[in-house]
RNA sequence: GUGGCCGUAGCUCAGUUGGUUAGAGCGCCAGGUUGUGGCCCUGGAGGUCGGGGGUUCAAGUCCCCUCGGUCACCCCA
């Protein structure tokens, strides 16, 4: 065992798994690039302000997130969540809006692993700022139901449920206290002492007490005002026009306290339920003024990475793509003929690869083999001194013929071309 | 933070009631073919048995501690 491993929480990804991330991220970049999405890159730490603001009462940011004050006295954290940083960003450049902004990029949230459960975590996102439009919700939503049907997922699941806004949800609080107040003896231990702080939470409790409570409990969607009954009425209408099945989640509380009206979630029904939530968004009209900004309003999603890929895996999508060389070269006369080329040949867009340290022809081909190469170039004494390069096709009829130096480069892309 | 399970080669693992120099398969390297891959044959490299302490004539094996992995609770992606 060697001394040095990676930290607790955290993993490694070497090819050929890590071609899977390429694909993951470059489907994801198509999807919402197709859609008129930027990518958004935003630093991995902010001031811890930044996240204090967006959730002071979260577990996320009370217990787990990464912060640390650095040589300069500052107080940093790194990123628990993307869009806090990206609200951080809006406020300072001020873009035109809409401002349809994508992410991809790494998570930190101090607790112990488990099962698609990470220190350092990834996901992928975007962000839409300034268009309070119920019809957004339904692209956005939209979105993230088309990049996992794009992986070659089918077995996600739309939640979608409506959290209110500044005049429902108040007064649903205020119902669903009274309510819990007189169904206080059947709560968890937890929730008993601690449902006036934050009485939504006990509707995402999962221990059997707290979830009895909640399933008779009033319910936000039966008591939105006429402004947000109409706005969810038509996003959930606009899922319907497009084909895209959801479902009613009433005790969908999400992570983040920041959210109003639209919120959902996308569960990986084939996935075990500790880690089934593969993504999850919502609106957050009041966040940017919450923050120092302007009054915007705002959405947006955030999908995990290593839930997602857990998915695949159990839906048998997503093999990573094989990785290959077009051209290998094979020199045992002393190595100019592969150190010259390899160069002229990615020079001109073939993909060409060589062994180094002098290997024996037999290794040399044994690793020109593996590369996937559909193409050996090979140089010996005999070819070096004639001023040729032998072409041998590593699959299929593997007779191999002379080619003048000189012309070996063009000859190689015109076979590969064809 | 709490609890279950697990740490032997790069990987997957075997290792008997404690007993000599810790093994296999795969992978890697070399040779069999002084210039030609996949199959085959032969050989080689590679391990402080996670670490520390203890019991014992003797510990990979038993005990304690510790570190790490993994899963679950909590929370979430």
């Amino acid at each position: 065992m060697s001394e040095l491993r990676h930290p607790i929480g955290t993993f490694d990804v070497l090819a050929p798994d890590s071609r899977r991330w390429e694909a993951l991220l470059a489907v994801f970049a198509r999807v919402v690039e197709g859609a008129g999405y930027g990518l958004v890159i935003t630093p991995t730490f902010e001031d811890l302000q930044v996240f204090q603001r967006v959730g002071a009462s979260t577990d996320i940011v009370r217990k787990e997130m990464y912060d640390f004050e650095d040589k300069g006295g500052r107080r940093v954290a790194l990123r628990p969540e993307v869009t806090a940083s990206v609200v951080r960003a809006f406020i300072q450049h001020r873009p035109t809006t809409p401002w349809k902004a994508w992410y991809a990029g790494s998570n930190f949230r101090y607790e112990s692993p488990q099962a698609g459960r990470y220190r350092e975590f990834h996901q992928v996102g975007i962000e839409v700022f300034g268009a309070a439009d119920a019809d957004l919700d339904v692209e956005v939503m939209a979105l993230g139901w088309e990049f996992y049907r794009a992986l070659g997922l089918r077995r996600v699941e739309l939640m979608v449920n409506s959290l209110g806004d500044a005049t429902c949800r108040p007064p649903y609080r205020a119902l669903l206290i009274e309510y819990l107040e007189a169904r206080s003896g059947d709560l968890c231990d937890e929730h008993r002492d601690r449902f006036r702080e934050n009485p939504l939470r006990v509707l995402d409790c999962k221990r059997p007490t707290c979830k009895a409570v909640a399933a008779d409990a009033p319910k936000q969607v039966e008591h939105l005002c006429d402004a947000c009954g109409a706005h969810f009425a038509r996003a959930t209408g606009g899922l319907d026009a497009l084909g895209i099945p959801w479902t009613l989640a009433t005790n969908l509380v999400r992570g983040l306290d920041y959210y109003t009206r639209t919120t959902f979630e996308y569960a990986g029904l084939a996935l075990d339920s500790a880690q089934n939530a593969v993504g999850g968004g919502g609106r957050y009209d009041a966040l940017v003024e919450e923050m120092g900004g302007p009054s915007t309003p705002g959405i947006g999603f955030a999908l995990g990475v290593e839930r997602i890929l857990m998915a695949c895996d159990a839906e048998g999508t997503l093999a990573a793509p094989d990785a290959a060389v077009d051209v290998f070269v094979v020199d045992f006369a002393g190595g100019d003929a592969a150190r010259d080329l390899t160069a002229q040949l990615r020079a001109a867009g073939v993909r060409a690869d060589r062994s180094f340290d002098g290997r024996s022809a037999k290794a040399q081909f044994k690793v020109a083999d593996r590369s996937g190469a559909r193409l050996a170039l090979v140089v010996g004494p005999d070819d070096a001194a004639a001023g040729t390069v032998m072409i041998r096709p590593l699959t299929g009829d593997r007779t191999q013929w002379a080619t003048p130096r000189d012309q070996v480069v063009a000859e190689v892309a015109r076979l590969l071309g064809s």
